[in-house]
DNA sequence: TCAATATATTCCTTGACAGGAATATTCCTG
DNA sequence: CAGGAATATTCCTGTCAAGGAATATATTGA
């Protein structure tokens, strides 16, 4: 996994940007009104957003309209993929593994 | 969506922890050779790792066998569910959306 | 009991980053 | 063209987090 992806969601302002746009397109005044953030931190956590791909902007006249890009967001579904097959498994090899450092005598007892 | 769990998996060793660990619990000292972390640091990254729930801690004498929680992971995953929708789905709601403005003559051409 | 091993904790320093305030830039409208 | 709206950028400041080094703590073994 890409660790900007993950820096750029984990400051709290930049996550809420980006399940705002869970439901379409927005403009910089919209993302900034409804966070109540000031307009120059909008502007700057929007920057790293598209700097990690998170979103893409679409100039228009005055306006910068932003909206959600997937992939990232894809990748991390993807590395969470290989986590997945643990999900249910009952997931006691730690009790193996003590075991088998036991047979070992890597663990010296008493 | 939880910041504290993208915030411990946004560093990079840190990550690199949890990836090891898909493969089975890991002694703190193991855990700084395979990423040539020295020791300390790499008891702080787990300390870390521990606060966000996405590892446990199993005391065996002067050892501590780290494992990997799932529950955070599993959030997340719940998480990116919301937009599971989207993936395949074609987002072009931005054209619809600029036609709405011009329609409402938000936007004024000419 | 003393040394060694494994780990945690503390202190210090440095760099990154977020917010505030002010300013620059672009585009539209009267 | 002047003014205003929408946005980006710059500068400054304070905070926080990460690594290095040293030290503390606990446990085992001679």
């Amino acid at each position: 996994m890409n660790t900007t992806t993950l820096n750029a969601l984990a400051e709290p302002n930049r996550l809420q940007i980006i399940e705002l746009m869970r439901e379409g397109p927005l403009m910089v005044g919209e993302i900034a009104n409804r966070l109540h953030l000031r307009q120059p931190q909008a502007s700057k956590h929007l920057k790293i957003l598209s700097e990690a791909g998170l979103v893409e902007v679409h100039a228009d006249a005055n306006r910068r309209i932003y909206r959600i890009r997937l992939e990232p967001l894809i990748e991390l579904d993807d590395w969470l993929e290989s986590f997945r097959g643990m999900w249910e498994e009952r997931f006691d090899r730690l009790s193996d593994y003590l075991d088998h450092l036991n047979k070992e005598r890597i663990i010296p007892k008493s």
